[in-house]
DNA sequence: TCAACTAGTTTACTTTTAGTAACCACACTT
DNA sequence: AAGTGTGGTTACTAAAAGTAAACTAGTTGA
């Protein structure tokens, strides 16, 4: 009757995991691309289309801009979302949702209907 | 031709979010619960069973006895898991999946999925 | 001209989180 | 007695994350 947790004892008597995570499994790697601070509702406000930087910001009250701008930033180097300069003079920008950030919101709507339906 | 997004401008011409997130929405408040650092991991390494509280450290090679003591005791308050004294003298104690913490495992598997298949 | 807008950046903090390392009390084995 | 195990706690440090508010540099509208 193994137990089903690889655990090795050693000659000696000491105890060691046999498959420890030593690298962050795939939940802890996926967490760390959805599971900022604010990602999460960023990406679900993208998701009916391209949406200008203060207008975001302006939706998620709490935020600051430049936790916004950090946030993006990071969506953008990890595919997520693309920039688009859609006019200098004066400069308007908007964000929108890659096909790789749209894989993401069936997820994000388990996880809101999830809180939901727990009182999270 | 109305922006989704609900920007109202007013009599002087300012503008303002109509629903602006003022409180973290759905998903904020479920990443905030299934999100922490290594809570993931652990609700991963309780879904076949109780574990115990050593065996659960050491599957989790990164973590530290602190951190995972302070981890569980999160999502014991959340209601995730359980724990229990399985013995005193020499004392034991195992760590478990509530019905309500089991509701999370279909959401972590797609998170896995998401991860891997898209090499997060 | 004044105020508000655009999209940020910068500064100066505070708060939170993460992490190390040592320690406790007791039991078991060698 | 020494070393391992059990399940933690305590004290401290370092790093990350978050905040508000000011600032840049230009544009637009009253």
């Amino acid at each position: 009757m193994g137990s089903l947790l690889e655990i090795d004892i050693d000659n000696q008597g000491r105890k060691q995991a046999v498959q420890p995570c030593l690298k962050p499994c795939p939940i802890e790697r996926g967490m760390r691309v959805l599971g900022g601070k604010w990602k999460g509702s960023i990406l679900w406000h993208l998701k009916d289309g391209p949406v200008r930087f203060n207008d975001l910001a302006r939706q998620l009250g709490g935020a600051s801009k430049k936790m916004v701008t950090q946030r993006l930033r990071e969506m953008e180097a990890a595919g997520l979302v693309t920039r688009e300069v859609v006019s200098d003079r004066p400069i308007a920008v908007t964000y929108q949702l890659t096909e790789f950030g749209k894989t993401a919101l069936g997820f994000l709507e388990d996880l809101k209907n999830w809180a939901e339906t727990n009182n999270i």
